[in-house]
DNA sequence: TAACTATGAATGAAAG
DNA sequence: CTTTCATTCATAGTTA
């Protein structure tokens, strides 16, 4: 029962800056700012999933604003994203029995986009994608507070057996036959 | 989710106990068990290295007996396990050429599993042969080098301009209207 | 209680 | 698109 008061860590924020690389290195990989990772997840939200070259090329070049950025690192962060949100939901919808959390990534009505990319959309879509009444950003926040959001499941279902008690736990089988 | 910001984090603190989640928390991460970690260890040892989803979950849900656990903590754990025994025998490999420390994670005969079904139901016996002999042992592998390669400008097969670097912002406009 | 350690979690990058 | 790897961040637990 150790419970000691909330304290805080004081984040070293090693000699990289949000700009750039720490200074000399070449190699090292993209570390997004928090305005690059609104903006990003804002398009995703909105229904980007797979941003053609020509839109990359745009959403690096608006991106480098806000500090170092290649088009490669855009065009990443939007596989990675788009996979790991689909194998977030493939896990959960196995192992979840229907606490449904919150979906952080839910797309927006498609009201927001004039076209969207997005699996929906049999046609091809052209890359015009314009007017993005996003109001986001005009201010970040200084301090980032880490919610818990708890995105993967909530695990509902402990099989607790009440043949033991709390700490007895049943013999293990260490041929792990079970799988 | 983590940007270059510097900043503070506050711990939030819980009320969680050492033995596991307390029933009204839902934040924090996975505490495993003593038991699930020998599980865990034991697969690992016996060679297990890249648990398939469905493997992933067959585990998550037999260890869900001894405590809350998700299926992302079992594929997290395979993935730390996995990664920083490769590190450590990098480590060791580099700055202690000659001797050989102890490997505490040596695989173990292939006979330490498999037919132990006197007891299980068929069911269990198939789902046993549908784990093990598979491409556990996906280890062995040379270790790649890290090489800074500029594919991605050099490559012509996207002809990114690469435009990054330092270059004088053009004003941006914060609605992302430029898409 | 502040360092330190072990490790869960996340994610950029890339391979398959 | 899927899966894997490397590296880093965050934090529970331990130690000095």
């Amino acid at each position: 029962m150790e419970e000691g008061m909330s304290g805080f860590y004081i984040r070293a924020t090693g000699g990289r800056n949000s700009s750039g690389n720490v200074g000399g290195t070449k190699c090292g990989r993209w570390n997004p700012t928090a305005e690059q990772v609104k903006v990003l997840t804002d398009l995703f939200r909105s229904g980007l999933r797979t941003p053609s070259t020509d839109q990359i090329q745009k959403i690096s070049s608006q991106l480098s604003f806000y500090g170092k950025i290649e088009s490669k690192n855009v065009f990443y962060w939007f596989q990675n994203h788009k996979a790991r949100e689909r194998q977030k939901r493939r896990r959960v919808s196995v192992d979840d029995d229907g606490a449904l959390k919150e979906a952080d990534e839910k797309p927006l009505p498609a009201t927001y986009f004039t076209e969207i990319d997005q699996v929906t959309e049999p046609k091809r879509v052209t890359e015009t994608l314009q007017l993005f009444p996003l109001n986001s950003y005009d201010e970040l926040e200084p301090e980032k507070l880490r919610i818990c959001r708890n995105e993967w499941t909530e695990n509902t279902a402990y099989a607790w057996c009440g043949m033991e008690s709390e700490i007895g736990y049943p013999p293990l089988d260490l041929r792990l036959s079970f799988l």
